[in-house]
DNA sequence: CAAAAGAACGAACGATCGTGCTATTTTATG
DNA sequence: CATAAAATAGCACGATCGTTCGTTCTTTTG
């Protein structure tokens, strides 16, 4: 029982390796472009090899999203928890989420899966789903504490609010790849101030209602 | 010459039957989903029947993708042309554009194409830039043509509203397939004329700069 | 060090992929 | 009706797909 194993043993190890490829592979061609041949190449090693590590193709397509929503949450949602609840916590969001797209710029794999398989039915479709609505009621509390701070407007609808700012992200990452990062951003950024100050307790204009 | 075939030959006839099919397919499953053996089994024709009638399948997606296009087109930007430049055409085009979502909800073969290739480079990739670029040049042209009338305040950045415009109609389309269309062409709408609220001339606030 | 357990390999499976080639059938022409 | 031409079918190819199975190599255990 001396294992000098590195903790978690060598068959997760190499899980994890083989899960960092097939992640990176996933990112460019949609969990649907993701083959075990390609990606036991890529790793270098056999294709049963692969394969064994997951029961089959639709577990390790699962395994990688769930890789994806992890490595969302790390940087996005944890990093903006540590501000205090409402406007502060929101702004720290979305711009995070502005690094993350500039960082997976050719393709996040989220949004990737949840354009493969929103048609479909399957494992993968109630993981989409299952994924992208568990985000939309986090957007939702986060603005719902900025209305209880008093930092927006008390007839605000915060489903309304959250689908706006996830059409802002959205439109992000569509022309991110398809236009260039930079004017993308810019364009993001300004609606999203534009969309706050309207939202704004002060504002006596209509709200997003 | 006596030819009763109807008019565009019965090569451009049954071409156009199995572009029909392939479109379907498409909404469906993608560009990428495309085989040209499941289309031989819709169609009821051989595999090399089919593919005689394009010389790839590239050539084949191609084809789809110009049949989106012109579909999209003709339900979207024609019938808007009919009324007057400026904020009525505009206001046309986003009614007939959520129309358009509604109608194929279950996958727009333009959007899938845009996510499956954005990331890649080729004949496709290049194909959905030009679509993609000239539609927002479209929109911005209308958006300048509001300006230009009075109807829109005059220091707005056409392409700062289009690509807003465009951000809420990837929402809609994002949310209508995962949660479904109703609320999400309620938030499309309710955000389109709050957006066109605030770039209204007599605004005093902040316009989308 | 020997024995048991685990991880990776290599080969093969049936299926399907896109794409050629050659018949055969269907259509249009004189 | 005969004949040329076009459209479709049929077959086969090499590749790759996900998956299974038995073997070999590596690691851990007693």
């Amino acid at each position: 029982m001396s294992t000098l194993a590195p903790a978690s043993g060598k068959r997760a190890t190499t899980r994890e390796m083989i899960l960092e490829h097939a992640y990176a592979i996933a990112i460019r061609d949609g969990l649907e472009g993701l083959s075990i041949g390609s990606l036991a190449l890529d790793v270098g090693m056999s294709k049963s090899g692969v394969f064994a590590h997951f029961g089959s193709r639709e577990d390790l397509q699962l395994a990688v999203l769930e890789l994806g929503q992890r490595r969302f949450l790390e940087q996005v949602k944890w990093p903006a928890l540590q501000l205090p609840r409402g406007l502060a916590r929101l702004r720290a969001i979305v711009g995070r989420w502005v690094d993350w797209v500039q960082e997976y710029q050719s393709g996040c794999v989220l949004q990737t899966a949840a354009s493969e398989y929103d048609g479909r039915e399957g494992v993968l479709h109630d993981a989409v789903v299952k994924q992208q609505s568990g985000w939309r009621q986090e957007m939702c509390r986060t603005v719902t504490q900025a209305i209880d701070n008093g930092e927006l407007a008390a007839d605000i609808e915060a489903r309304q609010l959250a689908f706006e700012i996830n059409a802002l992200m959205l439109g992000l990452h569509h022309d991110a790849a398809l236009f260039g990062f930079d004017e993308a951003r810019r364009h993001v950024l300004a609606a999203f101030e534009r969309l706050l100050a309207s939202c704004s307790p002060a504002a006596s204009g209509r709200n997003p209602s």
